[in-house]
DNA sequence: AACAAGGTAGCACGTCCGTGCTATAAAAGG
DNA sequence: CCTTTTATAGCACGGACGTGCTACCTTGTT
């Protein structure tokens, strides 16, 4: 045998080159040739680890749809949620923060968002990916809809508004920020996001602006 | 010469085929060949009318930027808009009425749609087209904004919200349900985004859902 | 020393791509 | 009738694509 070399770490670095070419040149573009160039292989060694180009796509999106759920999971454990008696504005800026997890403020969550975005509008024509898009869009549904459900049982939810519907309204707004920030970061960079995350969460909560941490930067 | 044929109607015969390749197979299988098929011509024959594939491109995503903004502009001078003294739920019938006017609620707006999310995501790594997607995104902000700010001059906003901080938010939204009914109708369908638009319309003044026109269906 | 196995690399083939260029058919003007 | 103009069509080339297949090199085992 030559090196010893981990098959799974070696695919999962080809798969990071997917990433890249996906977010400089767009998926289309995430051809045999052009991953193996970026990961610094040769064409007969990124073939070595994958049956073909589909298998490639379909492992990239696997790996990126189960490290987006860890992180999401992980930041969702690590964060404190308050007691049911603490103050109402401790459990919207909880629920903020959590919003704010998925949404592209720096660079690291934009780099994931833009992967997202070209997997999940590619999976609407390239069908052996469309259930893995299902499978996040179902999956970040109900985390807001946890959250959503949690502030409607320690009462910060605004009156008159149900914890199910808005979750589908907030993941919306939540997504559409993404697209927007995504595809015209001029017109909604980092600041605005969070402010009008800011102004979302005052809204379908019972706590005004001035009761929450003042906004980063 | 052969066949009287006017050169702008097979322009746009071509970038309508254009339209239907990218709904069906992606804008990235929009090829030279697979459009001249799909509008029943020749290869040849397309390139008398385009000087490249780059060409017919640019022509389509501008054709279609023109058609949407004048669909736009046409519905909204259409809706008779309340006097100032009619009460508070005809204003925001109205208002409601132009949001759902942009989206994908029957097949013609969803067709629509699907060509719109194509072409905005590929201005991303294509920046030859980047211009034109900033242009359709800002009109649709622009008349966003006209028509909250109208919302709060007869007094239908709700209190506390600033109408253009509430455009952008509502443009989030908008292009958010969009995208949700473009790439998960199982999720969200005709019904559910005439109910989701509902309840945020509802969130953002001061009328209630029962003071307004039964949804339909 | 001989061998087996896995990593690396690359050739070769057929397909699709955009494009330069040419050929034919049909209508309009002299 | 003949020329000009324009629509339509197609050939041919170079390049990128995925993939079947083979060759070589490196290491661990017998």
């Amino acid at each position: 045998m030559p090196k010893v070399v981990d098959p799974e770490e070696r695919r999962q670095e080809i798969a990071e080159a997917v990433f890249r070419v996906a977010r400089r040149d767009g998926l289309e573009l995430a051809s045999l040739r052009n991953v193996a160039e970026e990961a610094g292989l040769a064409i007969g060694s990124v073939r070595h680890y994958f049956a073909g180009q589909a298998d490639i796509m379909n492992f990239a999106m696997n790996l990126f749809a189960l490290r987006a759920g860890k992180r999401l999971l992980a930041r969702a454990a690590g964060l404190r949620v308050p007691g049911p008696d603490a103050p109402p504005a401790a459990h919207v800026a909880t629920l903020e923060a959590m919003f704010a997890e998925v949404l592209p403020i720096d660079a690291e969550r934009r780099e994931e968002a833009e992967v997202w975005l070209a997997f999940t509008t590619s999976a609407r024509t390239r069908s052996e990916l469309a259930p893995l898009a299902l499978e996040m869009h179902d999956d970040l549904r109900r985390v807001i809809g946890r959250v959503l459900t949690g502030a409607a049982g320690v009462g910060v939810l605004r009156p008159g508004l149900d914890p199910d519907e808005e979750a589908g309204r907030t993941h919306a707004l939540i997504d559409g920020m993404t697209l927007h920030a995504i595809l015209q970061p001029d017109r909604l960079g980092p600041s605005g996001l969070a402010a009008m995350l800011r102004r979302h969460v005052c809204a379908i909560t019972t706590v005004r602006a001035e009761e929450l941490p003042p906004l980063p930067e």
